[in-house]
DNA sequence: TATGAATGAGAGTTCATTCAT
DNA sequence: TATGAATGAACTCTCATTCAT
């Protein structure tokens, strides 16, 4: 018995891993249900046994996906006891985390440019899993820093919109950033340190009063 | 008033533009040939009479997106005499032209996120047509800045890294940012004003020596 | 004006060309009515001005090739004298007309094969703008050489199908031929002849008395 | 009785012999994967799960058909100990074998009109698994007959363009003859062992020394 | 006559999904 | 659970034919 259980386990893995590769290169149209069975050496029927239809596979990989990397935002923020922490803290946090796992910046980053109908419910459901959630709590400590007189910007709205793009957008663009400057970025250890400390830099810089 | 000639300039126009709406939306594999003909009110078949496939006719909507585009950075980046200059301007372009072409940023996006292969090759035709194209100039100006003693980040990569996330992130992250924060941002020129300004200050202050 | 119907016998003329050719090489199904207007230099919709649809233009390019190929058939039955001269008289006609016009004998093949209902009642029409008909001619011929005891083929049938094989079949299938046996063979008036002669050959020594 | 159990090899071969019918009738441009599945009773989409194009289709079938054809063609060669053999079995060997599978002439005729390069290669690979291959096997025969004195026609590729029409035109020619010369011939056992023995005879007189 | 644009009925092909075993 | 076969709707693309000028 609990063999088989976790050959089911261990085949709806195999799927999502699978899945996520598919849909992060190809978007949830251009994805087949197909390919990703192939990939994952799994007969295409059982994806349907195992998640219905495309759609929710669609769906679990999402939810899957940010089960893991929700909690890391929300404990990076919650542990940050000043904005230069923060200012360390979350852009290692995002260039590290998502450099590693191309595939899920990949998944967000369509389905925030697609329209967040897909995605924010998903959220909603995690967030509601979770003690407090970052998008409360992450307002409440700027509004705190900027009249503690921490922070320059006192609009939480853009202090997350001066701070977030840094941090994704370059893993996102690297690519295309070197198609265009016909160069050769190293995608090494070297380079990611700067790119943290760059930003680091920037926003101590340029946020703190 | 004047009759509706249909003549080839016209149909073709009609139908990038609504092509341009459909790919933004829902990517390459999403965008349905029908749904565009019917959009653009001609019959299904004149598209392949004029762009013979649809990855054709994908590739001439990002040829033509991109030929409207790059010149406006092109020339914003030749008319800057200084980083204020430049700090003060890039944003203004991105955010303006950004926010009032969505579909722009979408399709870009999307690329982005795809790989550039597709658009690469475009961008390089386009480049190859311009007196100087931007990819080359950019890195010049900055290193001349910093020999200059006007910038202290050396590094052109980390300087366009720095910049770019900026201007571009927030006009296609604004959907999701506000799911996620249960907020309603107003899309009005006010925001975008502040959205500028806020920009602008954070690289000024924290990117000048 | 007589300048205008010049024109229109030219055009109509140059159309019939590029569409013997296209039918020939493809089949009525596979030819294409554009391909035709472009190899004609003509535009497309002028063959339906012309021929009103692509059935009635090959209708049309068939009649026309059999107005010039059936009196030639006719003429040499005609002609001939005794069984030795025909058997002289038509290997060469087929053969040195259909080595320079293949794609007639393309078109008539093509149609043999589909069934010969296009082609039956054009035949029909032209046998009944001719005094006589081979159709009618050669069998009487026959059967009076046989009964004067010059042939021992004494069914017309059987003669008929003794002999056209032989003089039709070779520039058909010459290219497989070729393909098959791995060889190449020269198209040339010394081939052409040495055929003609190996034919003559084999149905005097085969068929006389 | 048995139940009609649905596997591949079955659908295959039901899906293989619409095809050939098709084809046959009305050739590659003009057959259709729509008539094709209907009249094989199976869903269209199967044809691509089996065969994955129609153009992969119709190249099954012609190896298909050969690899039942070329064979037995082998074997009269083989088996032919002297020309007058020969002049009895492979006329009897073609008019037997196609007569009753005119789809499988149709196809071949077709195909060398359009031009072999569809079917050379195939003829090729067949070829290759064959122990001998009737294109040497053939002209070594032919030409030690005649080194023999047994034969009076010296060219291996005359003799084939004498023999060859005379078995397979017939059988192609036969609709259009009876069209044109306005008659009914039975297609029965005897008019297909008369037109045999007609061949032989005038092989046997018109080819021996 | 002549042209480029337009049309609509398919044609081949794909793909998510279901079925039978 | 697992598999190969099957299905039907939809999709891209084609092509003969017609229209407006």
């Amino acid at each position: 018995m609990s063999k088989e259980k976790a050959n089911e386990k261990n085949s709806k893995r195999i799927i999502l891993d699978a899945a996520l590769e598919d849909f992060a290169a190809h978007g949830y149209a251009g994805a087949r249900v197909d390919r990703i069975a192939r990939s994952a050496g799994i007969n295409k029927a059982m994806i349907f046994y195992y998640f219905s239809s495309k759609q929710n596979l669609y769906r679990t990989v999402i939810k899957d996906v940010l089960h893991d990397y929700i909690p890391r935002v929300q404990k990076v923020i919650e542990e940050s006891s000043s904005p230069e922490h923060l200012f360390e803290s979350l852009p290692a946090l995002f260039i590290r985390y998502f450099s590693s796992r191309r595939q899920i910046i990949h998944m967000i980053g369509r389905e925030m440019i697609q329209s967040p109908v897909n995605i924010a419910p998903i959220i909603g459901e995690i967030f509601a899993e979770l003690p407090q959630t970052p998008s409360k709590m992450l307002p409440e400590v700027i509004s705190a820093w900027h009249s503690e007189g921490l922070l320059s910007e006192s609009d939480p709205v853009h202090f997350i919109l001066n701070i977030i793009p840094l941090c994704v957008f370059p893993i996102l663009a690297l690519p295309m950033i070197e198609a265009i400057l016909d160069i050769q970025i190293p995608d090494d250890a070297g380079f990611l340190k700067k790119r943290i400390q760059s930003i680091t830099h920037l926003l101590k810089k340029g946020m703190l009063p």
